[in-house]
Order: structure tokens, then C-alpha cells, then sequence
DNA sequence: CTTGATTTTAAACGTTGTTCAATATATGTT
DNA sequence: AACATATATTGAACAACGTTTAAAATCAAG
């Protein structure tokens, strides 16, 4: 047992992160183990600790993977100048991503929240470059010397509409009738923008 | 050993529940486990066993316990008619006991999405009493035979509210400057609240 | 005092994240 | 070609976790 020189240290830790991504999306965050993901790439646990520290940083390095999928998902979406419809169009990416990648959206969720300390600044980098995509779609509400209210409201966009998928989602909020998760994103992005453009009137 | 009859049932519920409540607001979810709750009220693991299924049904009581004090201290505030005003009175109540009872609202969150299946009944009702409190303060925004969207916006509002709290207060939103989430969550409901007002004009 | 039912325990099982000495390979040097 | 050095990889181990279960200890009833 040794170097075996099969693959390089850059090779490992992009099929480590694809074994992660697979097993997550089919089994959720209870079926990620340090075990089953060294075994889905045919090395021991001991190979995933050579390049990672502990199991969190490797959710930490998938879930700035998950961002970068999301990110490119967010691009496609053409920008016309309209906040209300662009960020229309940003959540319907959204949405779409959020269902089609379930198991990475949770992780992405949950770790966000069980983190002890700050995360890197790689990371960081990363939430800035999505809440770029929405302070970008937003401008139009807001007048040029009003950028840092134009970064909050993009950033209580951002987390209510966590808030809402996740809870909504979970089937936990005893939503009445039909109300899935996207119509109430809906209903908040409307109602918010409404009031923000309300605000900018006065 | 044996029956000890040192405590009846109700006081081992109540006293493990307790013990759990102490511990997670000491230590945050991981130092919630069956050894330490049951060492903290004198008994062994296999005594928890004997009063929950299994650790998640434990959670989802303390949860329940949570959800009832979260409720009484929503009831301190006095309504007064006027919407804006009071969901701001029942905001400040929920930061107040979110910044009081953090491993506990912590818990409540983290519980809420990972259950497997539907919540059992008595749970969905202690949430929908806690609703009830937003829905009634957001009564004057809607006419009388506009209920269900006075239930949704009631969901919505909170559900984007967890969201806020849960990411902002978890620094992983790389929040500029002193945007804290009782800020953030106040932008939203102000905001919200005025779109819910200009709809209703249309 | 015996019988029966029930609570509590201790021990065990399988699994988890993580560490570490031993080992096998690749590489650089003579 | 042979040796030395560095390092990637392993297997085994550790502690802790949730959970199960047979056995033991207590209570209540006859």
C-alpha cells in the first residue's frame, strides 16, 4: 500500500468531490460517511483526511462546487433591465436548480448554518459572486449612491428565500392547500419588490 | 436494577426534557446525545428508550416545549390594530427569544428540515398556533373574505424570517457591516408589508 | 411468600469521524 | 543498476454515537 501514482492529487480531489456530490444527491447528507465516499473511489478513508482536514471541509469544498453548478444556472438567465421580471427569472433558476439537485441544496443549507467559525475567504467569494447576480438585477430599483441598501435588500432576498425553500419544502410549515414552495417564493419576491419600489417613491 | 419508583412517567418526561433543553443551549446540537440526557437525570440510555421511540421523537417533544414557550412570549406583546406595528411588536418577541434560547431555536430549525415524514398531529397544531399570532396581526392589511392569502402572507413572513435569522446570524452571508439579522429582519417585514399594502390599493 | 409484570441496567452491536504506525511505491542520487 | 529518501496509502485502532436486548431488580397483587 502506497503511492500508487493512479491518479495525481488533483484528480483525487475532483472524483472525491464527485463521489460526495453523487452520494449526497441519491442518499442525502445521512448516506455522506468518509467511508463510503474513499470506497466509491476505491481508496480507504485514510486518502480523503490527505486531502482534507476533517469530513466538514470537504462539505465545505462540495457546497463551493454546488455554488459555482448554481452560479452557471443563474448566468443562462437573459437580463433585461425589468427588476421585477429579472428577478423573476433568477428565481426560476433557482427553483429549477433547487429540485434538480436536491441532496446538494441541502447540504448547502445545512452547512451554512452548522459552521463554528468564519468560513474561508474563498468561500466568501463565492456567496458574493451569486449575490452579485441578484444586487445586478435589483439596480434598477435603487439610484446610483444607494449601494450598500441595494446590497442588504439583495441579501434579504436571498435569505428569506432560503427560508422559505427550506421550510416550505420540508413539509413542516403545514402550508394549507397547494402552496408549494415556489409559489411562495413568488409571493415574497412580488410583495417585497413592491414594497421596496413603495420605499423608493417616498 | 430495576424500578426505582424515584419518578413517575410525567417526571421523567418532564425532567428529561428539561435536561435535553440545558444541554443544547450549553452546548449546541452535537453535545445533544442519549448518554449525556440521561446521565444528566440520573438513568441510563436504555431509560430514554423507554419514553421515545428513538432520539428524533425526543427532539421532536423538546421542539414541541420550544414552540410553547416561543408562543407564551408572543403573547407578552399587546395588539393594538395597527399591522405594521404589531408584527413588529411580535418580531422584536421572536429576536428576543432567538437571541435568549439559541441552541434551542437552533434545534427547532435543524429539526424542522430534516424529519423524514409528515409531523404528527399535536406538532402541526402547536405551529399553527404560533401562525395564528401573525395572522391575526396581519388582519388589517386584508379584508374578511381574503383568508387564505392571509394565511399564506402569514407563512410566508415567517418563513422568510427564519431564513434571515438562521443565515445571518450564522456569518455565512458575508454580511457588509453591521447589517445584523434583527436589521435585516426588519427590512423585510417594513418592506413586505408596504408591498402587501400597495397590492391591496390595486 | 410467591408469582407476575414492569422498569432499569449493563453490555453488546454496528456505525461513525479521526488518528497513526507500518508499508509499499515513486523519485532522486550515487 | 542499486540505494536512499520521501510520501502516498493502508489497515487497524480509538472513542463516541444511536439503538437493541437479555438479564436483573424492583413493585404490585394474590
Amino acid at each position: 500500500m502506497a503511492r500508487r501514482s493512479d491518479h495525481s492529487r488533483e484528480e483525487l480531489y475532483t472524483m472525491a468531490l464527485g463521489a460526495a456530490g453523487e452520494i449526497v444527491e441519491a442518499e442525502g447528507r445521512a448516506g455522506l460517511t468518509a467511508r463510503k465516499v474513499a470506497g466509491a473511489i476505491g481508496y480507504t478513508p485514510g486518502t480523503l483526511y490527505n486531502l482534507f482536514r476533517n469530513l466538514d471541509e470537504m462539505i465545505l469544498h462540495l457546497n463551493g462546487h454546488t455554488m459555482d453548478q448554481l452560479g452557471a444556472e443563474l448566468e443562462r438567465g437573459v437580463m433585461t433591465g425589468d427588476a421585477i421580471a429579472d428577478v423573476e427569472t433568477l428565481l426560476c433558476a433557482y427553483l429549477g436548480f433547487l429540485e434538480a439537485h436536491r441532496g446538494l441544496w441541502d447540504l448547502l443549507f445545512e452547512f451554512s448554518r452548522s459552521g463554528d467559525g468564519a468560513p474561508p475567504d474563498w468561500y466568501r467569494v463565492k456567496v458574493d459572486r451569486l449575490l452579485a447576480r441578484l444586487e445586478a438585477a435589483l439596480a434598477p430599483l435603487f439610484g446610483a449612491g444607494r449601494m450598500a441598501e441595494r446590497a442588504q435588500a439583495a441579501r434579504v432576498l436571498w435569505a428569506s428565500l432560503h427560508g422559505i425553500c427550506s421550510l416550505a419544502a420540508s413539509g413542516k410549515l403545514s402550508v394549507v392547500s397547494e402552496n408549494t414552495a415556489g409559489e411562495m417564493a413568488r409571493s415574497l419576491t412580488r410583495h417585497y419588490l413592491a414594497g421596496l419600489g413603495a420605499a423608493d417613491l417616498k
